[in-house]
DNA sequence: GTGAAAGCGCTAACAA
DNA sequence: TTGTTAGCGCTTTCAC
């Protein structure tokens, strides 16, 4: 069947050289001025798709229309001139030759664009889609980015110690942006991953450090607002539920040796907050992530211990609701018996009839905020960092200390 | 500066035609045997990354490691036979320039596959996320997935009807497979685009037909042993919440007329499995979404109700445990005075001390039964339909019916 | 307003 | 085991 010089590649297509690759190459030309003669070239019509294979090429339409490869291109990609006549003679082809537009993958290699945001999780998908912040604000990230025709690729973050400590998409896959929704520590091997690679990068509640952009909330200030407003209530024993410290992901009382090591950003901040109203915690009780049941386990070793807190604040809604549960499942009112505060604002219907005293940040624009970011990096300016405001929000969780 | 023939083109690249042409060829590739001429063609070390502009290439790396580029490229993806001593000169080379591995565009665009599964959402990111069920299904699909080297493409799903009918990135967006997490009708506009784009495609728990990879559950069977389970305990006035019926997301009871026309497959099978077990229901309310609120808002209405039903069988445990709530907020007991029954088997620890009675289904393997259909498509294969067993979970929130 | 030509960065078939 | 060669499908520059 095969003379010397010809084959068939890894795709299906005859491959020639030399001399013979020229008679093969104006058959093959000369097949896109006569669309009968294509079929070997075209996937069945409507048959079983096996790959991604798009075997009808803009060459071909443009061929079935009558003009040059280029001119078919700005028919599709309206980035010149081109007349209106003509524009609908390509278009027509491509509908006859059900051409569903020009191949991403080409497109993408020409112009050095893949079109994709990697969004690093702070954690495996499972828990930090259990997360209703980290979900929100993904939503408002690609609520902005549909319309600059990005598209988000999931890459799981790290998980604990165990694990290796990067994703292999992350070292291979195509992303123009990359986005870390939480952590990164300056010597963090996500974005020492992404530095080498080159590809820019926003950090979501990180430690800020250079070619970086930023986006995070005031939430130091934030939570200083809250241990006021609970102090303001004559609280004095006051205990504090925080987010994680790091990938160890301890759960308990933390001792001054992990309190001088707090690895991620976000914790100490949101700690520092706590200080920054003049309270100096009972307990600072670490959590390893941010979990109802991480809180509640929390809340009971607390709420039973001795010298119980009259006040629970905590780094998280998520862990304040689970403090809460904890109080009720030990018999205990809330606010009357014990004040409960959380952080983020979320809407938690089913702690009905309690609304968490909070602090609310701004979910949907920070996810926005999150999209603007990118799109200053992929036009080449460095992104400032933005600091959304926060505002604290009381609710029925917290009350004058009992007396 | 610019000779006629020479010009630099939109990534910065000189190009030259005709003789000049290849003088410049000739000099990038001298450039190429001695590193220090490469200066221009490499981005600066370590300098704020623009673009995922990655300057240097492979061939590069092979002119610095002093062998061919198809050497290099077998060194990285080690797909043929090379020597070890050849292989580590090239990855020394590659360290040497800062090189990261080859450009996924380029190897992309090469073998005709991008490595990327797009997930359609069955509904808005925000909404789909807050399902616990999508989420751990998710979970357990980038968990198959991750080893095959394929990643993840959020692409939101139809929203309602005032929207446009599919996501631009669902037309455009580069993915070798697709995956249609809830709904896909026959008409579906979503499978639409993908069979005319020629994008195989996995579809959950929707309609079977032609060219489609499908991965269900036994719902139907499932929802008949729950019902039969709660027949069994003498409730005889038993109304039903539902998932929605169609993009149009009704809320409130059905009438015959939208019973007639139930568009989800998902929705028509758990009801069918009612009647299987001999069950009429009293009422069938449906939802325009599967979250706590609306099951809280049916449960409010169902059990206000002058004929109170005695018992409530919900689509999912989110329904469920919203009716729970709001017979909680009616001062009714759970089960003494209704019975309240789930679907999914989900934990939802803030119900304590509640535990829904419910129909598990395995989410995890879910996720990784559409993860090995993926594979199938990928490789070729047709997969066949992949339907796995379900489990009735008696829980603490059905009980006799109250005399 | 249209066409010719070049080439993005890579992999794979085949020859050597 | 390595090198030569072709080309994936597209966009863009420049000439006309």
């Amino acid at each position: 069947m095969r003379t010397p010089r010809a084959r068939i590649d890894s795709r299906g297509f005859r491959q020639v050289c030399g001399y013979a690759a020229r008679v093969v190459k104006r058959r093959r030309a000369a097949a896109r001025r006569h669309p009968r003669d294509l079929r070997r070239y075209v996937a069945g019509p409507r048959k079983v798709p096996t790959l991604s294979a798009q075997r009808t090429t803009l060459a071909d339409v443009a061929a079935a229309a009558g003009v040059s490869v280029s001119t078919a291109s700005l028919a599709f990609s309206g980035s010149g001139p081109i007349a209106d006549r003509t524009r609908e003679r390509v278009l027509e082809a491509a509908r006859t030759l059900a051409y569903a537009g020009p191949n991403p993958l080409g497109r993408q290699l020409r112009r050095g664009r893949s079109g994709i945001v990697g969004v690093v999780m702070g954690d495996v998908l499972r828990r930090a889609f259990r997360d209703p912040v980290t979900v929100q604000v993904l939503d408002g990230l690609t609520a902005r980015l549909g319309p600059l025709g990005l598209g988000v690729l999931l890459v799981p973050g790290p998980h604990d110690t165990t694990q290796p400590p990067v994703d292999p998409l992350l070292s291979t896959a195509a992303m123009d942006v990359a986005v870390q929704m939480w952590g990164g520590t300056t010597d963090d091997p996500v974005l020492e991953t992404l530095r080498n690679r080159g590809i820019p990068v926003v950090l979501v509640e990180g430690t800020p450090q250079p070619d970086v952009a930023v986006v995070g909330i005031d939430d130091r200030g934030g939570m200083a607002e809250l241990t006021r407003h609970v102090v303001g209530l004559g609280h004095r024993r006051i205990a504090t539920v925080t987010l994680p410290f790091d990938r160890d992901r301890v759960e308990g009382p933390a001792g001054p040796g992990r309190l001088s090591g707090i690895a991620w950003e976000i914790t100490r901040r949101r700690l520092a907050g706590v200080t920054d109203a003049g309270v100096e915690p009972t307990v600072v009780w670490e959590t390893p992530a941010s979990l109802v049941e991480h809180g509640a386990a929390a809340g009971r070793a607390l709420l039973q211990a001795a010298d119980r807190p009259t006040a629970i604040i905590c780094q998280s809604d998520l862990l304040a609701s689970g403090v809460v549960l904890a109080a009720r499942e030990l018999g205990l009112r809330v606010p009357q018996d014990v004040s409960v505060a959380g952080f983020d604002g979320l809407d938690l219907p089913w702690l009905a009839p309690d609304v968490l005293t909070s602090v609310a940040q701004p979910l949907a624009d920070k996810g926005a905020a999150i999209g603007d970011a990118v799109a200053d990096l992929l036009a080449g300016r460095d992104a400032e960092e933005r600091v959304l405001p926060v505002a604290l929000r009381e609710g029925t969780t917290t009350g004058p200390v009992p007396v």
